[in-house]
DNA sequence: ATTAGCACTCGACAGGATAGAGTGCTAATA
DNA sequence: TATTAGCACTCTATCCTGTCGAGTGCTAAT
């Protein structure tokens, strides 16, 4: 009857080990853990009697909880919380041991940047065997290395912007006169020179007002302007890559009606994960979040584990593992991470 | 105990109307249909008892089945067939009186030819509240604009290639020796001039040789003959759009633990779809698999309505749905059919 | 050809009994 | 003081059972 009415104080080294054996039993076997069998399984040096009264004390501390009376414990968010926080001193994130393809000559050759982000959104999901996820890079931090013109039909021109990274950027413009193909050409040179080298977001923010203000001789400058501001105003929306669904649906657990809501939800409302993903995007490194720490409140039972991406030094983007709370954290966290730098160094070298 | 040996005879007017009464009734409620409930329902002149007398009549016949002794009956894949086949005369293909906004604003704009597709995918499976499959147009059939080469780095250059369709396609290509600016200019110009008007299946086959025999002054043709050539040699491979599973996940009977082991390897064997839809595409017209039909036999359970769309009067691509057997025909069927229309109209109207 | 009547079948569902794994508590022990 | 043995209790999962309802096939009457 009497429940320890303390909730907060730290672990001893024993509770934490133990700790850290209950939820990794729970997270390998999927089945709530009992006493008996528990020191039974690792041979621990305990009887039952001790071990269910650490648990108690584990349960009082919310670390641990029971789905009914006289069922065996599972972690509770805080639970898995710590569990991830003290893997994360011992993983230094080393994938060494790993083998990953990331098939670089597949990417080297693609222009699409959308294909590549497919190629490593879907070998993240094959890896953790979970749904990964990928946010694509924000627009804005690409730096321009080229403008092309192409006239299409009467007044519609194709604009073209090739940029460091080897993205190609095409976009419709319309135009109210007539242009001639050597006006294209002209405009194409006068663009390529005055922004090559700068970012969209820079782009936007000064530089066309600045060249606006320059004179400029042989060329209509104002149009050339016009056109580039017109398809650059609409800044493309970062893309959301997701891949492996079918592995969470492989997961009994996630296949119960209220999990399975869940999932559609997330499937259908592709915003819940954008959101995730944009806070993600907002620090540097690994981010989990566990159960009910994502605040999206129709998602139940679900864990993320993120991290943003660079290009240079800018954080442009993220990608992350979506997986059931009882998710194998030790296997997913390096992996995320290697894959965080390992699009981070791609990234970046591409737009050297 | 004497089951009726003959299983092949026209079905009287009678029993054709009663048998399509009952696979509507089981594909709106998904329940066996039982003779009592089912005369009584429809308010029919004739008693529960005749009505098993035609049932077994029906059952004999192999349109109907029984899931067990003392059950109602359901369809057969047989029976969904005759079904089908006999809403096909009433159809008459007309979706005037639907609303279904292809949004052409939106589309006009666009130039990536993916979009346009992703867009119409999904238009598709909300529509139909099942899973929309698309396959995109063989490559092979767009014609060609307009060729750009523009210079990325030292060896490496781009190669634009702007189809009739308004569609860009664009690809990396290696060069071995070194190339002025001045040189692509030149070469975009010579082979815009040459390619332009032709479809990429006739460029393959005669075009290049011609060329390649020709006399040409000022250019170097052979290199940008070889430039273009490494660019279009590698066919893109139609891709696959995929839109609505979560609608399926809703439907009980496709959540069931064998059904979705379908699910899942249709999802991740796309080649299984890849199939199905190029074999729609060898013929005009709506095409219907049911349950068995579909002879891949991973799948279990399912139905495809698709169709081709065309681009003049190639076939080029295929769009259709994907659900369960007991899936709602009537609505589908025609939404399909529509579809595809809509798809020709808007790339014969792009390409012209 | 149709129908009424009847015996029979099967699935779904509810209730009850049982086994197994687990718990909390208390008293004994090292 | 921390640990353990023992015990009564709790809850789930499972299996068995009986009952209800909807359905069937067959036969004889209309």
């Amino acid at each position: 009857m009497s429940r320890e009415i303390i909730k907060e104080r730290a672990l001893e080294d024993r509770e934490a080990s133990i700790l850290q054996a209950i939820v990794y039993e729970y997270i390998t076997k999927g089945k709530p853990v009992g006493s008996r069998s528990f020191v039974h399984k690792y041979s621990l040096a305990v009887s039952p009697a001790t071990m269910r009264n650490i648990m108690y004390d584990l349960e009082g501390l919310e670390y641990l909880k029971q789905p009914h009376t006289s069922a065996g414990r599972i972690p509770t968010d805080k639970g898995y919380r710590f569990y991830v926080d003290s893997l994360l001193d011992s993983y230094e994130f080393s994938m060494k041991d790993r083998e990953i393809s990331v098939k670089e000559e597949a990417i080297k050759r693609e222009v699409q940047l959308d294909k590549i982000f497919s190629i490593i959104t879907k070998m993240l999901s094959t890896e953790s065997r979970y749904a990964a996820v990928m946010l694509t890079p924000r627009f804005d931090f690409t730096v321009v290395k080229r403008v092309v013109l192409v006239p299409m039909d009467n007044n519609e021109i194709l604009f073209i912007l090739v940029t460091r990274t080897g993205v190609v950027l095409t976009k419709k413009v319309l135009v109210s006169s007539n242009v001639t193909q050597d006006d294209l050409y002209n405009f194409s040179k006068y663009l390529t020179g005055e922004l090559c080298g700068y970012a969209i977001y820079e782009i936007k923010d000064t530089i066309f007002e600045r060249l606006r203000n320059e004179k400029e001789a042989g060329v209509n400058k104002d149009m050339a302007l016009d056109i580039a501001q017109l398809a650059v105003s609409e800044s493309e929306e970062p893309r959301l890559h997701i891949d492996g669904i079918e592995n969470l649906l492989k997961i009994p657990e996630m296949v119960e009606e209220d999990r399975l809501h869940s999932l559609l939800s997330i499937i259908e409302e592709n915003n819940i994960l954008r959101r995730i993903l944009a806070r993600t995007m907002e620090n540097e490194g690994i981010s989990t979040l566990i159960g009910e720490e994502i605040e999206e409140d129709q998602v139940k039972g679900c864990s993320m584990v993120s991290t943003s991406y660079k290009i240079g030094n800018k954080l442009v983007g993220a990608v992350g593992v979506l997986g059931p709370t009882r998710m194998d954290y030790e296997k997913v966290v390096p992996l995320v991470d290697y894959t965080g730098r390992v699009v981070t160094e791609l990234l970046t070298k591409m737009s050297k």
